[in-house]
RNA sequence: GGGGAGGUUCCCGAGUGGCCAAAGGGAACAGACUGUAAAUCUGUCGGCUCAGCCUUCGGAGGUUCGAAUCCUCCCCUCCCCA
């Protein structure tokens, strides 16, 4: 097992807050001298996620976690999934039938594995011991805790000063939650930074079921690439891990240069020591933050693809928007016999704009070329027999050439 | 059960009979500037056979020369009281 330092540094990186840090070394102290693997626990909602960088931040804690050669615990919530965690706007959520829940977390582990070891990652579902647990269970276990205390949680104290109704059956997701702790006799817990509440009324009940407190380390919820709303695939500002590798490559190229430390810091593998120093040498303008840029684009499409795809990636943004050459692949459209056809109609119809009204109205802005001409006219008509490059904007691209 | 507010174009949100394809903001897209950065500035932002026409303001009817705006019924959301 690792020295203490080593794993001291480790786990610190990116985190957002440790709950007891004192306790925590302690622990680790401990698991080292007996050489005993500590449970780190981390939870997740039964649904059926495309995954997301987002996602991969916590994932790849738990990761590290099982690189010091601790063990990770993959908990899903399939029981705690029927609550939903009580945001006030959500419903409760529908039952999910066992099948489905099979289902949703096949998919979801399938994309975790790209991260976790599979072989070094236990998986478990809270219905296992909570579907055990008979009402009298149950009723004792909301005596461990007290209404004032769960109205101390943000969003139930917003609720509840504001007048917004609280169903009873939220107030119980903290507690499952927390009891989760208790059946796993989890040693740490890790979570988002919103799931902060939670955990700790995980430390609390553990106490109170006789156990020593688990310690806490919670994550930065990342950042989107608008640089401001968290990363989710609904804000249309998120990097899926399943996005084709130039796409990856492209979209975290597009973030700013200070959401870019950010993302090195939560994401990359790259040491920290490194990473202080490739941030002094931007600072200092020995390096172009671009180039920084693309090592970590590099890095993140290599992990989620491989290697060479990684490098090819590189090689064809720096092809098609620095050297403004054609990108690999883009869209063919076959040449026609017949009538001459509208470029505008050519556009909408292939997808490129989302209306002929919007292909009329790019050429007026002049985005539109052809062979690298410029067009200005709306009508411009294209022969069916000639082969031609069209480009709309910097990103858009359709070939036209003979079948 | 009683009372009240409201549903507008991707989102928020103005608009109470013609000047409304509908203010303003956000998002998005394009142009300039760049490192396809970010920021900033400018423009666009329902559709079409595009100086014109067509379809939109929860749904269905109606009044009117003319309706997002008025009337009727219906659906949905929220708040207050009990």
């Amino acid at each position: 097992m690792a020295p203490l330092e080593e794993q001291l540094q480790t786990i610190r990186r990116g985190a957002s807050e440790i709950i007891d840090a004192g306790e925590f070394e302690e622990l680790l102290k401990e698991s080292i001298k007996a050489n005993r693997p500590l449970k780190v626990k981390a939870g997740f909602d039964p649904t059926a996620p495309d995954l997301h960088l987002g996602h991969t931040v916590l994932l790849q804690k738990m990761k590290q976690f099982q690189d010091l050669g601790h063990q990770a615990i993959f908990l899903i919530g399939d029981f705690t999934g029927m609550i939903g965690d009580p945001t006030g706007k959500s419903q409760t959520r529908k039952n999910l039938s066992e099948e489905e829940v099979r289902q949703n977390a096949e998919t979801y582990l399938d994309q975790v594995y790209k991260i976790l070891d599979k072989t070094k990652t236990r998986v478990v579902y809270n219905s296992e011991w909570m579907k055990q647990m008979s009402p009298a269970d149950m009723i004792r276990l909301t005596g461990k805790y007290t209404v004032a205390r769960m109205l101390e949680r943000d969003d139930f104290q917003k609720r509840f000063s504001s007048q917004q109704p609280i169903s009873i059956h939220e107030l119980l997701y903290p507690l499952v939650q927390g009891y989760d702790s208790v059946a796993l006799e989890a040693d740490i817990e890790l979570g988002g930074t919103d799931q902060k509440f939670n955990l700790l009324v995980g430390r609390d009940l553990q106490r109170a079921y006789g156990q020593k407190p688990q310690q806490i380390l919670t994550v930065p919820l990342l950042e989107g690439l608008d640089g401001v709303q968290k990363m989710s695939k609904s804000l249309g500002n998120a990097v899926g891990i399943a996005e084709a590798p130039n796409e990856m490559f492209g979209k975290i190229m597009s973030i700013s240069d200070e959401l870019m430390w950010k993302y090195y810091e939560l994401l990359s593998d790259l040491p920290t020591a490194e990473l202080a120093q490739m941030r002094e040498e931007a600072q200092s303008g020995k390096l172009n933050p671009k180039d920084a840029k693309v090592r970590l684009g590099k890095e993140l499409t290599a992990r989620y693809h491989s290697e060479a795809e990684g490098r090819a990636a590189v090689d064809e943004f720096e092809n098609v928007f620095k050297n403004k050459n054609l990108p690999e692949d883009m869209p063919v459209l076959p040449t026609w016999s017949g009538e001459p056809r509208s470029v505008c109609n050519v556009l909408a119809d292939t997808g490129l704009t989302d209306s002929v009204s919007a292909a009329r109205r790019l050429i007026k802005q002049g985005a539109v070329s052809i062979d690298g001409e410029k067009i200005s006219d709306e009508k411009f008509q294209l022969e069916g027999e000639r082969e031609a490059l069209i480009k709309v904007g910097k990103k858009r691209f359709l070939k036209i050439e003979k079948a």
